[in-house]
RNA sequence: UCCUCAGUAGCUCAAUGGUAGAGCAUUCGGCUGUUAACCGAAGGGUUGUAGGUUCGAGUCCUACCUGAGGAG
């Protein structure tokens, strides 16, 4: 369990990503009532430049301004530095880039994304890292690596140095780096775990490398990672995939593709996907999924949310996201039960032998 | 009855007489710490009809058909 000033997370968990102070298409009664999640994503870059973390602040930070009362993890920006590839230059002290909004030029350092999320008020704070793209190869995955344990160094001696009085109660996890080199990866977790952080994420997965990389990366990582504190690998997976990353010891997991992927018409079931947009869902009466329970699958039929997505109307991004959504924390559910019961090899097993997604 | 204008993909429209295209729609893919209600691909045509001029006609000429506007 996760103890943050916003609740406690039961682990393994999977965190719905809200990069703008917002779940796309979702309420906070939906995500709260329906769906019950505990922790959400927030996103220290889009904030940053809009509204500002300023402005945040003002509001009594994310969860005042967002109307969100359970914990949130912010995400620090590197991410972005990554896929804003051609807007941005890497220095030693920071990451200079343009906004993708209006072309301004802004510095991130180690210790300003530190200072974003403490306005922000995030539970949870990442460390500015330098997620390289794949295929790297081992030199640059290296300097990379050493630059993100700079990085991680600095943000900490400032997180430590912040003052007492005005400080937000904030947990701050650093990021294991190194491309797909064993070496460099445990290298990297080895610095990283010297600076005896509160929880550890590894990142650098799911940037296009296959996903037997991404499993090997975890297998690697994970296990070396303090058992008792909480371990999150960063941007995964698809919904087949969870199981196998609580398998091997992966406490928090986060991910666009369930709310994404229901936006552009993709819903995930136990059967597999259902494209909506597909004109074989034309004349469906049934719903999506009817092992689910949630609010989308109770009320409505395919055709009917066909229908919504061809007209462009926006409840389909509700409801789809709904369904989705409740899809991933129905799995992370099962998984949690299954632990306490002692059964988990057998639900990783029925996971398996489950169709895959796609 | 006469005059003018217009008929090109399902729709709205391009195309100096020289390989008929686009957007939207349709169908199908893709999406992994959100620059994403997004991106990509495919199918789709006797250019209103019938003649003529020309090496070559969506384009020029003639007649007809359909529609819009105008005159009487």
């Amino acid at each position: 369990m996760l103890h943050t000033p916003h609740g406690i997370v039961e682990t393994p968990v999977f965190m719905p990503v809200g990069t703008q102070a917002t779940v796309k298409g979702l309420t906070p009664a939906h995500l709260a009532d329906e769906l019950d999640a505990k922790i959400i994503l927030g996103n220290t870059y889009h904030l940053y430049l809009r509204p500002g973390h300023e402005l945040i602040r003002q509001f009594g930070g994310l969860h005042g301004f967002m109307h969100w009362d359970r914990a949130i993890l912010t995400d620090s920006g590197g991410f972005q530095v990554f896929s804003l590839n051609g807007l941005r230059k890497i220095r030693e002290d920071g990451v200079l880039f343009r906004s993708h909004l209006n072309g301004d030029q802004h510095l991130f350092t180690p210790e300003s994304t530190v200072d974003v999320q403490q306005a922000l008020g995030s539970d949870i704070a990442m460390v500015l890292d330098e997620c390289p793209a794949y295929p790297i190869d081992w030199h640059k995955a290296r300097k990379s690596m050493e630059l993100t344990v700079r990085w991680a160094r600095r943000a900490f001696e400032h997180f430590h140095a912040l003052p007492e009085e005005t400080r937000v109660r904030q947990a701050l996890f650093p990021i294991v780096q190194g491309g797909m080199y064993e070496d460099l990866r445990l290298r990297c977790l080895e610095e990283l775990v010297s600076l005896d952080a509160e929880g550890y994420a590894v990142g650098g997965l799911s940037v296009g490398e296959p996903r037997e990389l991404s499993m090997a990366m975890t297998d690697l990582c994970v296990p070396k990672l303090p058992p008792e504190k909480p371990r999150y690998v960063m941007g995964v997976g698809m919904p087949e995939e969870l199981p196998q990353y609580v398998a091997r010891g992966v406490d928090m997991m986060d991910c666009v593709m369930p709310s994404r992927n229901a936006r552009n018409g993709c819903l995930f079931t136990a059967e597999g996907r259902v494209v909506i947009k597909q004109a074989r869902f034309r004349d469906d009466p049934l719903p999506v999924d009817a092992a689910c329970r949630c609010y989308t699958c109770r009320n409505f039929s395919r055709a009917y949310l066909r229908h919504l997505f061809m007209a462009g109307e926006m409840l389909f991004c509700t409801l789809a996201t709904i369904h989705n959504l409740r899809h991933y924390l129905d799995i992370m559910r099962r998984i949690r039960k299954s632990i306490l019961n002692g059964h988990f090899p057998e639900t990783l097993r029925d996971f398996s032998s489950q169709i895959p997604v796609n």
